[in-house]
DNA sequence: CTATTAAATGATAATTGTTCTCGTTTGAAA
DNA sequence: TTTCAAACGAGAACAATTATCATTTAATAG
């Protein structure tokens, strides 16, 4: 992938080509195992000394939002607590924040034997969560 | 559950019984969906109104590091992007903040097809992704 | 029932990650 | 080229969380 590549990619999406956001693409690329926007800013940093960090974070909104990247979950947040200890899976309502618990010990029955069977290459599985994403219907 | 019952919970768990600790293990009871430290705070304040913030927040901390209450994952945080698209699983390691890809076409058409013979009632799916919590095995 | 002490708490400052504001610059279409 | 909405930069503001440290308190041992 060259800043050509990057190019394109902004102007199928309708997106204004600029420098920034071809580094901060790049950066996204290169940097290639979900970095935090800190280690895409300390990464185009060097080619591009001055950038402003809130252009990445606006950069980086509008990329999420024209679907050029994703946002990926991790455990740290506004943390939510949850005093159900059962492993459970939660579905997520895509357009609000709200969350509930899913139990379904069929499913984890089901997971779980597919994963003894199929396995991953170094690594020792210790849990399951799944995300269930999408719209509650009821207006509860 | 009452005060009783909480006190029981943390004796348990060896840890010193609070009012404090009380009132926040009631409070995550109580408030059931998920709340924030946040609404904790708000929760516990009506009752309780000279308890400091810090100190519910290292009471959450005590609490998720004996296994009292769990965190749960969200979207918002030190955010982490994926310039991967297509819909995709992710290996978290549970002792480091290491995120890798995983995708499975199999997995996917097991769960798509489970869902769709069991459905959610009042939810509509849109998307699945599984959290896939253990321990990277080499040393990379 | 006190005295003791490590642990917990409260108040507040500091930090971290992110967003906002607003004046300046720039990419792209005309 | 000119035009102008969109993008950018610098820095302030903000929100959630963590750190600091002096004070208080729960549990225990005498």
């Amino acid at each position: 992938m060259n800043a050509e590549d990057f190019s394109k990619k902004l102007i199928e999406k309708k997106l204004k080509v600029t420098p920034q956001r071809i580094a901060i693409l790049e950066a996204i690329f290169n940097l290639n195992n979900h970095p935090t926007a800190d280690n895409i800013i300390d990464y185009i940093r060097n080619n591009h000394p001055n950038i402003a960090t809130a252009t990445v974070y606006k950069v980086l909104e509008t990329f999420v939002s024209y679907g050029l990247v994703i946002r990926v979950k991790t455990e740290r947040d506004i943390m939510r607590y949850d005093a159900i200890l059962e492993s459970h899976h939660h579905l997520y309502c895509s357009d609000s924040d709200r969350i509930e618990d899913y139990k379904d010990d069929e499913l984890n029955i089901l997971l779980e034997k597919y994963f003894k069977k199929k396995g991953i290459p170094n690594f020792k599985i210790e849990d399951l969560k799944l995300q269930i994403i999408g719209k509650f219907l009821e207006n509860k």
